[in-house]
RNA sequence: GCAGCCUUAGCUCAGUUGGUUAGAGCGCUUGAUUGUGGAUCAAGAGGUCCCCCGUUCGAACCGGGGAGGCUGUACCA
């Protein structure tokens, strides 16, 4: 475009993209949707039934992060509606489950058990794999308390894994309770009463789920007087004495190879008398109950594996709660980026979020994987699976137009070429022959086919093996020796095209 | 949110300690060689130097404000 003819349209939008949004281009596309299909038909062969909820809710059904008029869109999207009432974009699919079960209660068979996955919406600072828009696919079993539903989430999750050719070994679901957790929290002579206990919980708490990323010093550090990050900034602690500390820190010791280790190490902070120590107990025998299960159906500790430093969000969980981490060691991190993706899913009971709408407890436990973030690790962990490996591979046919007023033929040859299982297009622009076959370059064809004159009249089709050529191109430096080729092509009998097709297509 | 760094072509980046017409590589388009993509050769298109205000004879460059991006940190249902 001319510099005039800008001037005359200055206002002309840049094509940009809001932050933390993405495009999802073909390539990624199709192996989202692979990966998604391949979860979903593990859930039906679970007897989880699929559910789809909208992206909209009322804003108060979604629960906290009620918008105010001043900021509505603190956490969540928000918008009100033409009747002033609040609406938001889903930040998770288990609130609209908690409100789909309510609703539906008593057409629904108890347990209910389904499975979702969709897009969810989070209006934060997005950052290396994080997005204000990605997929999640949920699994949940709402109406069973007992540990067996927990831990088919449990092994449910390891085989989602292996589903996706994420090898035993290189992906682990950690193990927690709430219980224990709170019980330990009570028993640091920490008054529940005082005032400032809530906001002192959620900092040891806080600061106990980052023991991952910044090791144990820091942990110490934001347990105590607070920590300065290396940007200068600082990070205010929980003011705990050193006793107490000492306490956590011991409580927080992840060196345990097994569950029962765990289970024997944590049995020593259930034996102090008080409340604290009672719901630690509570917590260890709830894991103890796990431990069994997982164990007799083989599900060792290089699958799920307990861990006292896994806490999870804050708010719902109540029990049981899970995280999925991968071992990104044999990812190839070039940048050492990719070794560092974080959570990839995660879960746990929440025997009170239904309550919300019901009144009457209905215990709950599921799990939620971050479809996107699960992508990415699965990319540069090289984890392809067969169906995957096979997708890759280039099977397009591109027939060529190189006479439009046999446009009809073209289309019948492209049509026959389908019925034998072919995936095939015809050229639909207007450009050249030149033009043509870098079109089919660029989709990534593995064939072109040419019917111009000359073939015509011998009764022939032109093959031409695009990575064939492809290959030859990166050997020829010489324009002479380039011409000399001859473009890796070769004519077949209209007869034998298409078994030709076939042979070409499987030696790919 | 807080802190640090950054913003020049589609991408990755040069650039003049303020001076007229702002550059490279890659990519893109067109052409040559073949009715033929990918190699080679040639030509071309593409820029409000993030935006606004100020200083100055003169600003991509200096000052102020804003927006956007990256990194860390906080939050993360």
């Amino acid at each position: 475009m001319t510099k005039a003819k800008r001037a005359k349209q200055p206002k002309a939008p840049k094509p940009r993209l809001p932050r933390g949004l993405q495009d999802i281009d073909s390539k990624p596309f199709t192996q989202q949707i692979n990966m998604v299909s391949q979860l979903a038909s593990l859930c039906e062969a679970h007897g989880f039934c699929a559910l789809d909820t909208p992206a909209l809710e009322y804003a108060d059904v979604l629960g906290k992060f009620l918008p105010d008029a001043e900021r509505p869109n603190e956490g969540v999207f928000a918008l009100l509606d033409d009747d002033e009432q609040w609406l938001s974009l889903r930040y998770d699919l288990t609130a609209p489950l908690a409100r789909y079960v309510a609703a539906h209660y008593d057409q629904l068979p108890k347990p209910f058990r389904r499975y979702q996955w969709g897009w969810v919406w989070r209006n934060e600072k997005p950052g290396l794999g994080r997005f204000r828009q990605f997929m999640q696919f949920d699994v949940d079993t709402v109406g069973a308390s007992g540990a067996q539903a927990d831990v088919e989430m449990c092994m449910l999750a390891a085989d989602f894994m292996e589903a996706l050719g994420i090898a035993r070994g290189d992906y682990l679901l950690r193990v927690n309770n709430r219980k224990i957790l709170d019980g330990i929290l009570l028993s640091l002579g920490l008054d529940p009463d005082d005032a400032a206990y809530e906001m002192r919980r959620l900092t040891i708490l806080r600061a106990m789920d980052k023991l991952d990323r910044l090791g144990m010093d820091a942990i110490r550090l934001l347990l105590g007087a607070g920590r300065k990050d290396e940007s200068g900034d600082f990070t205010e602690g929980a003011g705990l004495g050193a006793a107490a500390i000492d306490k956590i820190v011991d409580f927080l010791q992840t060196d345990d190879k097994d569950r029962q280790a765990v289970l024997n190490r944590l049995g020593t902070h259930a034996q102090d008398k008080g409340k604290g120590a009672e719901l630690v107990k509570i917590g260890l025998h709830e894991l103890a109950l796990m431990d069994e299960l997982l164990t007799q159906l083989g599900y060792g500790a290089e699958r799920v594996l307990f861990d006292p430093s896994i806490v999870r969000g804050l708010d719902y969980y109540t029990g049981p709660v899970f995280e999925m981490s991968l071992n990104m060691s044999s990812a190839k991190s070039q940048t050492g980026d990719a070794a560092r993706v974080g959570a990839i899913g995660g879960g746990g009971r929440y025997d009170g979020l239904v309550a919300r709408f019901k009144g009457v407890a209905i215990p709950a436990t599921g799990i939620s994987i971050g479809i996107n973030r699960l992508m990415a690790a699965r990319e540069a962990m090289g984890a392809m699976t067969e169906a995957e490996q096979e997708a890759g591979k280039a099977r397009l046919v591109v027939v060529l137009v190189m006479d439009k007023t046999r446009l009809g033929d073209m289309l019948a040859l492209v049509q026959q070429l389908r019925k034998a299982g072919i995936q095939a297009e015809l050229y639909m622009g207007d450009g050249g022959m030149k033009a043509q076959l870098r079109y089919a370059d660029i989709k990534g064809a593995a064939l072109a086919l040419i019917e111009g004159e000359d073939e015509l009249a011998k009764g022939v089709i032109t093959i031409k093996d695009l990575a064939l050529g492809r290959q030859k191109a990166a050997e020829i430096a010489d324009n002479a020796e380039w011409r000399a080729s001859q473009h890796a092509q070769q004519q077949v009998k209209k007869e034998a095209l298409i078994a030709m097709i076939q042979q070409k297509l499987q030696i790919n």
